[in-house]
DNA sequence: CGGAGTGTTAGTCG
DNA sequence: CCGACTAACACTCC
């Protein structure tokens, strides 16, 4: 479900409610989400403080207090959700939970509880996600494997015309390679190649010189966007507060196959499949 | 009812 | 090594 902007907007909405808070009590109620040993990890957790939250890729860090790391991947459907008494608090606007929103719920599959009786739910309908405790050289090397970090130093013209000039897989599927680029996902690599013009399926080995500029500038473009706008919510995702991301009324083809094209008005959005993802583009204006 | 599809990625196989 | 495909799971849609 979440790509880098949802996942983004989840690290800043928790770093500013759960820094500094402790951890009074960890339940599990599906161990198999959990990548250490049940007892280790609740060990590790009970009594430790969270001192920051940083993200790499889609990946979520925690830092605890004693040099211990908590991994937390929200893949397809994970929610983390954070609970204030029976209020969930966001942006400053302490909104009730309606009555068919009672946390926890059936995909409530780890709850943590702060001393201060506050709550972050990790739920999960398909259970792909996980949490795992790891030590810093653990840490390291898992942040190592990823690509380069778009809005960062590291994600320069240089480096990302490098990547694309060594695969001729499709570029779609390579912008979404986070051993290459860290943090696209399905939905925004789509975005992407239709604000460059550019036909998903073009091998990356192949592309131009300007298209390549115009890829590069479209990462950084759409991703800060959708950051600012709190991110896409498609079907059900929602960030930290229970709250929807109004970058989906921004998307130009996600989900708009068979509609005209926002942008020449004359092609139409082509829904295909690229290696068993499916893609969107403009039949009319992306090469 | 059955089958396909869903925002991710680790693992496998050629 | 590279690249393509699949499984992990629960639910919705046609």
């Amino acid at each position: 479900m979440p790509e880098l902007p949802e996942v983004e907007t989840i690290r800043r909405d928790l770093v500013s409610r759960i820094v500094n808070k402790k951890i009074a009590s960890v339940e599990v109620k599906k161990p198999k989400l959990v990548k250490n040993k049940l007892k280790d990890f609740i060990n590790a957790l009970k009594g430790n403080k969270i001192r920051d939250i940083k993200r790499r890729a889609k990946l979520l860090v925690f830092v605890l207090s004693d040099n211990k790391y908590l991994l937390i991947h929200l893949k397809m459907t994970g929610q983390l959700i954070f609970c204030q008494g029976k209020a969930i608090t966001g942006g400053g606007h302490p909104f009730a939970v309606s009555k068919d929103w009672q946390l926890p719920n059936k995909y409530s599959h780890v709850i943590f509880t702060f001393s201060n009786n506050s709550q972050l739910f990790f739920n999960d309908l398909r259970q792909f996600g996980y949490l795992k405790i790891v030590e810093e050289k653990e840490l390291l090397k898992i942040l190592n494997d990823y690509g380069i970090e778009p809005l960062t130093a590291d994600f320069t013209l240089k480096n990302f015309k490098n990547i694309l000039s060594k695969s001729r897989t499709a570029i779609k599927t390579l912008l979404m390679d986070q051993k290459q680029i860290a943090g696209l996902g399905n939905i925004y690599a789509s975005e992407v190649c239709f604000s460059a013009k550019v036909k998903p399926d073009r091998p990356a080995n192949t592309l131009k010189e300007k298209e390549i500029k115009d890829l590069y500038r479209a990462c950084n473009l759409i991703l800060k966007k959708a950051i600012a706008k709190r991110g896409t919510t498609v079907n059900n995702y929602v960030d930290a507060s229970n709250r929807q991301g109004s970058f989906a009324k921004l998307l130009q083809v996600y989900g708009r196959a068979g509609r005209k094209c926002r942008r020449c008005k004359k092609g139409t959005i082509v829904k295909t499949r690229i290696n068993n993802r499916s893609a969107y583009y403009c039949n009319y204006c992306q090469y």
